[in-house]
DNA sequence: AATATTATTTAGACAAATCTAAATAATAAA
DNA sequence: TTTATTATTTAGATTTGTCTAAATAATATT
């Protein structure tokens, strides 16, 4: 079963929508692609024919199991070559995104396996997320929640769910990176904004936006 | 000026083929780029209104400034990737020349500039091939001939001017890489085939068509 | 329950890259 | 210099991936 560039975008994002097991949504999709709801459903038909994923109209979209083999594959290819980028390149880490969205299309199993032996074997990529191994078996994560929804007040910052450049240089800006320690000093109802203080810094105030894509765990 | 990976491999093989200043046939860049005349001529009609080549009607392709100006970076970026795989991820040289085909398709200066400095800025690829420079320079290459038309006796092999695996596999076979120093012992004419040594081996006879591929310089 | 809104699909078109078969031009042979 | 051969181009079709506009289905609102 050999996918094009365009097939393989397409499952990666299905992937990347269906979170739990809800069917991925025409719109939801075709907004993630940055296409039209219309050429996501001519897909559809394409990788049903394929069976790579189920679909029935007006029902949605989930991977079928060779699907989410081919997606974790895909996903396996571009969080080693983000590590790449980032560890031995010396890119700073909103900046690999992108890169890797291409470089993820190169399909060698050899490639990827001497990549990954190259880099040590990551098991997270520079976002924190997780990698998943040549058998596309992904290491159980360690629990963490989004700064937004944790009570503890004490943390440590274990990923980031947006990769966008935005987001990411927003982050360098304030100084937060993987690792980063930091301690809750408010919460204001109001915007649900928050206040936090990084070691040997002043507090700074976030949105709800930006924590709800800060992972964080407790420490 | 934005090119598909179509246009570039077309743009490469042009350049590839266009040794001295003759133009290229539309026959022989259809053979090597594996497809057929009349696409070739629908090609031609692309890239002459993008002003990377120069074409008239039955009177061949030659690259424009421009197009050369192209070639060269994807090239550039071909032998870096080939550097890479073979320096750092421990391929062999026969291995590589597909997977570059891919990922010379990743246009990102600062990618490439920085794989470059990551692998000391090579100026050679695993083949013998020079690599052009940021700027697209090519250093001048050192004298070479083709091992069957030197009349120097002892020789060191500086480039094989044939990527595929097949001979690739064959010089592997029979111990000769780059840098291998070699005695001509004997020049056939019925056949052109020649007879070598290498250091402390038996000597061996090669075929015409393998010597005009292995390029050498006197030691 | 009828109506309005939103989501999704269909119909029909288009651009890129390719192909086969047929036509034409260039070149070589007689 | 005709004639045959080879090289190249054109005509017309196909596949992939996309789009807009219109039709239909699902869901929400009154
Ligand atoms: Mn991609
Ligand atoms: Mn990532
Ligand atoms: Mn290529
Ligand atoms: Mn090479």
């Amino acid at each position: 079963m050999n996918l094009s560039v365009a097939e393989e975008n397409y499952i990666k994002s299905i992937y990347k929508l269906q979170e739990g097991d809800e069917a991925v949504s025409t719109n939801a999709l075709a907004y993630e692609l940055d296409t039209k709801p219309a050429s996501v459903t001519d897909m559809a038909k394409k990788l049903k024919e394929k069976k790579l994923i189920e679909y029935e109209k007006y029902q949605g979209i989930v991977l079928s199991s060779d699907g989410r083999k081919a997606a974790l594959q895909i996903v396996r290819r571009h969080r080693l070559w983000e590590c790449f980028l980032v560890d031995k390149l010396l890119f700073s880490w909103e900046e690999v995104h992108e890169l890797a969205e291409e470089l993820e299309h190169v399909r060698s199993e050899k490639l990827t396996n001497r990549l990954s032996e190259f880099l040590g074997n990551p098991v997270l990529d520079p976002h924190g997320d997780p990698i998943p191994d040549a058998n596309g078996k992904l290491a159980k994560p360690r629990p963490q929640t989004s700064l937004d929804q944790t009570n503890a007040k004490r943390l440590v910052v274990t990923a980031v769910t947006d990769q966008s450049t935005a987001l990411l240089a927003f982050l360098n800006a304030k100084g937060i990176k993987l690792g980063t320690q930091l301690e809750i000093l408010a919460h204001y109802e109001y915007d649900n904004s928050i206040e936090i203080k990084l070691k040997q810094q002043p507090a700074i105030t976030i949105s709800e936006q930006v924590a709800k894509h800060i992972m964080v765990r407790p420490v």
